[in-house]
DNA sequence: CTTGACCTTGGACTATGGTCCAAGGTGCAC
DNA sequence: GTGCACCTTGGACCATAGTCCAAGGTCAAG
């Protein structure tokens, strides 16, 4: 019997804040709760169900409002599969697009430090030097 | 002579807002400018350059604050490279520590997806069934 | 009956990088 | 000399995901 939680325990037995507990009510992530006679919020096992599910789509990386969407599709009775899955599929295109921008990113940054010549003076730094290149030079190193 | 431009005329020639160079001077990153008689901001091919190298670290990923000091470093005739260098290897670390997390959870994410059967209804999808999985369950296959 | 720990609400604040707005002044063309 | 495009300022607003605060109500212990 984990029922009758009052906002701070139950934040605490799925490890939030209460802030983030009324933060998530108030952005529709969970439903109004139950309330005692002197209006204070009380929780049960299914609410501890349901912010898990919202603390491990963050975890995977779903934003707030797709893990409303996730929420929503679960508690359908209509819901298919591939509705999930392309919500799923989206989120690793953009995670692949990330990727891939950080790569070429850090590669670029790797290139100009592996130029750097530490004991020197940082005119001669090859990253100041790209960064303050100018554009008629750039058609060099440019995509 | 690209000297005397106002504001517009001057974020137009390096393809920003007007908006963005008042944030960028009032956030420390370009000099308070040489102004008309009436007030106007003017200027001129030095700051073209500056707010070039601004873009230019945006690109390559810096926050407005590095580049702060990436900007102070170029002007400054006591910096050494390694000052430069040293900002940038900890880029370096900070986009290897993000492309790590990403391919991890794109990866989870595409175990779960490449298992999820189209035709069925979500209740069969194995991505909400992770989701809402019991914590106790999460043996199986945490890390 | 008081104290301390908890709860309520609405709203402000954090960081990031701008973007937009209103009210008023300026500059140039026709 | 009027209209339009530009400029000025300070401040509000966007998204994201909370976090914190003040003023007030509640609850249980001692």
């Amino acid at each position: 019997m984990t029922n009758g939680l009052t906002i701070g325990a139950f934040a605490k037995s799925v490890g939030v804040r209460a802030d983030t507990i009324r933060y998530y009510e108030r952005h529709g992530l969970l439903a109004d709760p139950g309330r005692t006679a002197a209006g204070y919020r009380i929780y049960d096992a299914r609410d501890v169900e349901r912010v898990r599910f919202i603390r491990k789509g963050k975890h995977l990386g779903f934003t707030l409002k797709e893990i409303g969407t996730l929420l929503s599709l679960h508690s359908s009775d209509t819901a298919r599969a591939a509705d999930v899955l392309d919500i799923t599929q989206r989120k690793i295109a953009e995670f692949k697009s990330q990727i891939s921008d950080l790569s070429q990113i850090e590669a670029a940054l790797q290139r100009l430090a592996d130029e750097c010549p530490v004991n020197a003076p940082a005119t001669d730094c090859p990253i100041l030097a790209h960064l303050a290149a100018l554009p008629e030079r750039q058609g060099e190193r440019e995509d």
